[in-house]
DNA sequence: CCCTCCATATCGTCG
DNA sequence: CGACGATGTGGAGGG
């Protein structure tokens, strides 16, 4: 890796400049690493340490990783992240709610994050720490999002003839024996329609959603003969489509809105 | 945030000491850190951007984020991830393959990742940036994972008695007309047995997806009376027992192995 | 807590 | 590239 500008010297260990916001080491001791780590988790920032390390996970499964350079977030919620440079999961993680500690040992510095419920620990040990951050972090900004199966429901409800003519939602949310059906109405006819609702093309496991619902509410009514089962979304895939017509069910192609 | 130990004086834009492995830039102006982060994606390296930023996202769906703190990592196989100081999943992100583009603009420094099918895109405007880091990053070490329902299989065709005396397993993923069966098998009296893997406490999908296997396999064998199915996992919700029930499938309690 | 289901799910594998 | 199912899925909402 060659820079593309001349770096000024600055020894190992030597903090760089801390404007309230950030701060940082470069190569540090373990001790000191932890010290600076400690604090960032003490002051409920977001703490990255990158260096080469090993990782051990024990708790719902187990894992192992030998040595290589990673990239670790320390999250004030208690959350970790092992990235490597591929992939968009972390390699290892924990989840939210965990209490991350942070020790010097025979020269490595070994970060431990662990949760009860389930009993999960987390070991990512650093054999060379080459960099430490410390970033403060501003209070969450909500994410407003739009696309959502909530969208697609929205946009079928203020416009229920997007189903068929005649459509009348009368619930939402409607619990079954097997669930809560998305839309509950009737159509022209009077007959009870039950619709499950996919924002994308949707496969088998849709069709076996909405054939539960169907399926508990014709033992709950005993309506076996006047009940509709209607798969909304943008596609189906081909098995999915003879799944629909093996058990007497109906698609309807609705996309969510963009806007 | 208060500094556990005294600060030492570096200018901004004044690059941080490079070892070939690590450079990072403090409040650099929007020109330098652009020059910077296109030379990190160049040379394959991970680069992190930290400041104060909006993201906007549109594609699979379309989200807006306000101002705030936020980390974002770009990895060299073209992935984004912006994180917050909450929740382990990123508040927004982009998947592997997509192209980063890097352009400093009216005072703010635009990071742009976008890709085709599906046709999407990030756009992370930083209005300040208060951290770059480059990361040099190793070769890709191989993640050793025990307890995965691999392992579950695995085990249970080490010892098919833990399903039941008797049990002879046949085949593995073998194809019926909705998808493939996890362990395809005879029991002690010569019926057919389907057995449905789950390497944790199983709920209604589980047996949904038993189901659909048997129902298959019954119309494609005409052998409705000598089919069973088995829900193999550790346990079971109350619907999903419920659900086995009604439709006649069978229930073992088996844990994948831990090692 | 558990249960249920959505997700810009992501990821691997197979056709 | 699409389909299909596993995932240490994570996260939200309800009981």
């Amino acid at each position: 890796m060659t820079a593309p500008s001349e770096s000024s010297a600055r020894e190992p260990d030597e903090p760089a400049p801390d404007d309230g916001r950030v701060r940082t080491l470069e190569r540090p001791e373990p001790a000191t690493a932890a010290e600076t780590i400690r604090w960032g988790l003490e002051a409920e920032a977001l703490v990255t340490v990158f260096g080469r390390c090993t990782v051990e996970y024990e708790g719902r499964a187990a894992s192992e990783l030998g040595a290589g350079e990673r990239h670790l977030l320390l999250k004030p919620d208690g959350g970790a992240l092992v990235h490597t440079a591929e992939g968009q999961q972390p390699v290892n993680w924990q989840p939210p709610g965990c209490v991350h500690a942070v020790e010097p040992r025979e020269g490595t510095l070994e970060v431990r994050s662990t949760r009860s419920t389930p009993a999960e620990e987390l070991l990512v040990s650093f054999e060379e720490t080459l960099h430490v951050g410390v970033f403060a972090m501003s209070e969450p900004d909500q994410l407003s999002i739009v696309g959502t199966e909530a969208d697609l429901r929205e946009r079928l409800l203020e416009e229920p003839s997007l189903l068929e003519p005649g459509f009348q939602p009368l619930a939402i949310e409607r619990q079954t024996p097997a669930g809560a059906v998305d839309v509950f109405g009737e159509d022209r006819a009077g007959r009870t329609v039950i619709v499950e609702l996919k924002r994308r093309r949707a496969g088998p496991d849709a069709v076996s959603q909405l054939r539960r619902y169907v399926d508990a509410l014709e033992r709950d009514l005993h309506t076996a003969t006047d009940l509709r089962g209607i798969l909304v979304a943008p596609s189906v895939t081909e098995r999915a489509e003879r799944l629909l017509a093996e058990h007497g069910l109906e698609f309807v192609a609705l996309e969510p809105p963009r806007e």
